[in-house]
DNA sequence: ACTTACCTTCCATTGAACGGAAGGGGTGGC
DNA sequence: GCCACCCCTTCCGTTCAATGGAAGGTAAGT
């Protein structure tokens, strides 16, 4: 059975970047002589690799095809520019996410030597209502995915959001004013402001963290919306 | 056979990035029935997803998984901060790849809006003679590895350096003087400078790509090498 | 209406995956 | 030094699930 092999890809996640071949079996559920075997036809293909102490890992040949899916190739590419731009603007860590589902995906990610305490990744998944690309994404999704995504306003600082009416009213006003903002309610210390990239259908959203908001919004929000409308220009143009 | 599948999801590359079913079957060499049954398998797991024409794609899952491999988790978060310097002070495209065998992987690249024609892309391969990184990452590999490389230099410009004999020689100045150099010699109106990344071990090479070498070299090496070291000293301590 | 090309489903055959068991290596406890 | 523990690797007979040829369905092109 393929999936077998599939579900020792699976036992690898954010946490648990490298595995010895009995944790890989514990996790996938399967006996070690059909892991060892699995796992070494996935080696040899080059899925996994493994390192000096023994332990397997994602292999090379899995990165390079992750960077095949379309997340990435068109988003990314002609994002790249304006989130060195708006860097170099604002100095600020910047931020490129989807909506995957029910969770912001982050897609790049552009952060300064020094940084604001922040918790997002390429590739990790936040929930949708406690950032300010989520939000973004949220105001801007069908209801279907609206109506879940309310189903589990989880708190995750004191600041966090977790009244309906309350994030209700305040999805209204990012469809009206064009941006969101976030303060403390993912992580202490963190605020954010975010826009949306795309004109009628929104594909993405652009968004960056600073310690304070209070001083130079404004300048923010432009900054960011000039961005997000060279992007969409961008993937415009090369569709 | 569990390896059926791993061959499907080797038909994709960065020419063929969406396939259809047929072509999948094609290019794996599998009977199109089976393909069928395995795309399936691929498709319920998240590996590829289906494009609204009915071409497959790599999915969202790959792509996670490929961001938990450890060529991108350490070095590029290490030099992300680096690599926007050198960008910052060069305005040139700027390069960050390691050796995976006998080819050059480009593990991050940051360009400008307008860039010289350039044909790396994060994630893709080249040959280790024909490019700055690559010399750089050859001049430090081990004797078995630049045994191989000799073996074929194929030719790619004018330019490119296909004499065992004067590749040699090149090398042999990388390693005195620190940093590699290309003029057009893997595409036309591209000249390049790279350093190694690290110390007694080169674990990357960092480069950038101008239009014309022969004005600001030393400028350039100087940058590159600041980085360089700021990547080096970050990695160190990370450990 | 005919042709072509692609996708999907079915099902009897068969050979390749399966996993229990046994062997080897390393480490730590006493 | 010896034993206990854990992890990795290899072997091999059984069996059951993957296989793929064939046939049916759909869509587009002529």
């Amino acid at each position: 059975m393929t999936s077998r092999a599939l579900d020792l890809l699976g036992a690898f996640d954010a946490e648990h970047r490298s595995l010895t071949l009995s944790e890989l079996a514990r996790r996938a559920g399967l006996p070690l002589a059909t892991a060892h075997r699995l796992v070494g036809e996935l080696h040899r293909w080059g899925a996994l690799s493994r390192l000096a102490s023994g332990e397997y890992v994602i292999g090379r040949r899995l990165w390079d095809l992750g960077l095949l899916a379309p997340v990435q190739s068109g988003l990314r590419q002609a994002a790249s520019p304006f989130l060195h731009d708006l860097y170099g603007a604002t100095l600020a860590t910047v931020h490129l996410a989807v909506r995957d589902g029910c969770e912001v995906l982050y897609v790049d990610r552009l952060a300064g030597h020094v940084s604001v305490p922040v918790v997002s990744a390429v590739g990790s998944r936040l929930p949708l209502h406690a950032t300010g690309v989520g939000k973004v994404l949220l105001a801007y999704a069908p209801e279907a995915v609206r109506a879940e995504a309310f189903g589990r306003l989880t708190r995750i600082t004191p600041y966090t959001v977790t009244q309906p009416a309350r994030l209700a009213e305040q999805l209204r006003r990012v469809r009206a004013e064009g941006y969101a903002t976030t303060g403390e309610e993912m992580s202490l210390g963190a605020c954010s402001v975010a826009v949306p990239v795309g004109g009628d259908s929104v594909v993405a959203a652009l968004g960056i963290v600073v310690p304070d908001l209070r001083r130079d919004k404004a300048r923010l929000v432009a900054a960011l919306q000039v961005a997000a409308r060279g992007i969409a220009r961008t993937l415009a143009s090369a569709e």
